[in-house]
This record gives C-alpha cells, structure tokens and sequence, in this order.
RNA sequence: GCCCAGAUAGCUCAGUAGGUAGAGCAGGGGACUGAAAAUCCCCGUGUCCUUGGUUCGAUUCCGAGUCUGGGCA
C-alpha cells in the first residue's frame, strides 16, 4: 500500500455511506473520519442520522459528538480538526477514511484552503446584514463590486451571505479565493474517492423512508431536549434539515405532516446539491449502488478499484 | 331525481373583455474558500373534459353530454 493514502467514501445523504464506510474501513485497517457538518454536534444524534453505537464500535470514529450545537463552528476549524485525525490515523499506520457528505469540509481536506482571513467581528457583519435589508441586496452588492470587482464577478447580488463574506475580506485587503484559480492540492497524502450514488428514484425513496424512521425514533423529543437546552431557530446548528422544520412546527407555523413533508422536501433537495458538489472532482470514481444486486458485490468492486492504485 | 359550483402543467389553482395560456408546489440543471444539512442562480406546450352552435376565429360565450365536489329531496 502507498504511504500516506486515504480514502474517502462520499455521497447524497440517505446513499448508504456509513455502511460502506464501516466495511471499506475493516477491509483496508482504516479509521473513519466524518466529514459531515451536522454529525459533529453533541445531543444531534437522530436529526442527522449519526452511527449508531454498535456501528461506531466497530471502527474508530473521528469528529463525531465534538461540538456543543450552542458554539459557533465552521470549516476553518474542521479542518484542522480532521487534520489532527488524518495525522493521528497515520501514526497508528492505518488509513483513514474520510466518510461523509459535506463537500466543502471535503474540499478543505482534499486542497490547502487557506481561511487565514478571519471573519469579522459580528457587529459588522449584523451592520451589513441590515443593510441588506434596509436598502436592497443592490447596495451591498454596488460596494462589493468597488471594492473587489474580481469576486463580485462570480458572486450573485441575491447571495447575501457570499456578499458580505467578500466585503469582510476585502476590508482585509486580501479577497477570498476563487475554488477554480486556486487548486492547491494538500501534498500530506494521496486522496482516493469513491462517491456511492443511485438512481435517483430509488435514492429519494430511500430519503422518504428514513425521515419517517427518523420521526418514528423519536426527532421530535429530540428536538424539544435542545429548545429546553437553550437552543433556538438562529443557531447555526438548528438550521440543519430535520431539525429546522420540526422547529417551525413547534412554533406553530405548520402541521406536524406538512412539517415531515418539508424536511423530507429538503433533504430530496439536498442530496441533488451534494451531487452536484461531488460532480467538481475529475478524479471521483462513481459507483451507483442501484446497478448491483447486493451490497457485497457492490463492495467487490469498489475494493478492487480501492486496490488497484 | 333536482339545484349549484368546478373540469386548464405531475399536483393546487390563476387567466384569456373571443386571437391556442402562467403562478406556486413537485421535478430538472447549475454555482460554491470561515453559517455549507447554509446561501444563491437558471429551466414551464399543456387534447385549456367531450361535443354541437354562434363567430373570420372558441380554452374563453351559448346548448347538450360526461365526470368530480357540495346542497336539496
């Protein structure tokens, strides 16, 4: 085996990742690693579907119940987290597979991101938020378009939050990075990536059955614990599919039915965005699981492919 | 059986003072460098229920029929 390779095993949510996660992890001696932006907090375990416990005793999971859902998280601090597990990994002379469906904490692995530039204090940014809203997308997008014309260029004067992202690090002088100038790979290791799909039929079936499991496992309670724990609409961890709709709900905003029918709706939504994320990468190998009769020759393939490099 | 209201996109419906039609949802495609399960962009031809009539021309007006709601018996 080369030194220093990983693997990473992505797709849509509702695919089947963990499963095969797990099973490439004890073919290969790996350790998994979650690339997954929900699975990281604490008391969220049902809403995004975390490894069970006897899943997660068969192999070592990272960066799964780290974060309290209270604190503020982004991908400049995933990523050096999953840069600390990847070493950890290593060091133990095992591989580490990369497991998950976040493709911008995937990115962050995969290329040498710089997030140097910190984000503002949050009264400015609530500054231009409101500015947004007093005085139109428009008046932030014209300043953005004098003070950094380059990145106005590919960002559209609707996206609010890419906007101010922009104008934050042009205040520091130093734009934020275009994803197709800058394709620094990280020389730590070689990546090998597997992205599981199925047809799209099937996947959002399978999406519909689960979120019906989900609430049958009880979401809602799930949800309730963490309003009771202080947690409202606004955190960033609320805004997590399943977990967001069941909030409105409670709030009165809809039916409990139409509640479900909303998270299904958005996961189906979702999945088609995280494929089209995957889509980027040239050297992704695709496997669609609804082209084999069982898993395990599914699994076949997808070793000896694992294999061959 | 009678009365009333409907019948238009996969679904819910709008509309056309008569010149063959468009919203929302669903669905499809795409973007993405500190919220990413976030945020944002693009994509709408269908026997306008059937059939007569009026008309240069009917999905639109009138008649009949069929079906679906609701009401009265």
């Amino acid at each position: 085996m080369i030194d220093n390779k990983i693997i990473a095993i992505v797709g849509p949510t509702a695919v089947g990742k963990t499963d095969y996660a797990i099973d490439t992890a004890l073919e290969f001696n790996g350790e998994i690693v979650s690339c997954d932006s929900m699975q990281l907090y604490k008391y969220m375990d049902i809403g995004s579907a975390k490894p069970t416990k006897e899943e997660q005793s068969l192999v070592k999971h990272y960066l799964i119940d780290e974060i309290d859902p209270r604190e503020n998280f982004s991908v400049a601090s995933y990523q050096v987290m999953a840069k600390k597990a990847i070493k950890e990994i290593f060091d133990k002379e095992k591989t580490p597979i990369i497991a998950g469906g976040t493709g911008l904490y995937l990115n962050s692995i995969l290329y040498d991101m710089d997030f140097s530039i910190k984000p503002q204090d949050v009264s400015l940014r609530r500054a231009l938020e409101e500015q947004a809203i007093n005085y139109g997308p428009d008046y932030l997008y014209k300043k953005l378009v004098e003070k950094d014309p380059e990145s106005a260029h590919r960002i559209h004067p609707n996206n609010i939050k890419k906007v101010i992202r922009a104008l934050e690090a042009a205040e520091y002088g130093k734009p934020i990075e275009d994803f197709k100038t800058c394709k620094k790979k990280c020389k730590d290791y070689t990546v090998q990536m597997v992205c599981l799909t199925r047809n799209r039929d099937e996947l959002y079936d399978r999406i519909n059955k689960r979120v019906d499991i989900l609430v049958e496992k009880g979401l809602l309670d799930e949800v309730r614990n963490l309003l009771d724990m202080g947690l409202n609409e606004d955190d960033i961890s609320m805004k997590g599919i399943g977990y967001k709709e069941i909030i409105g709900y409670f709030n009165n905003l809809y039916s409990l039915d139409e509640a479900i029918s909303l998270v299904k709706k958005n996961t189906r939504h979702y999945a088609k965005r995280q494929l089209t994320w995957f889509k980027r990468y040239e050297e992704m190998k695709w496997f669609n699981l609804s082209l084999y009769n069982t898993k395990d020759l599914a699994l076949e393939d997808i070793f000896k492919w694992l294999k061959k490099m």
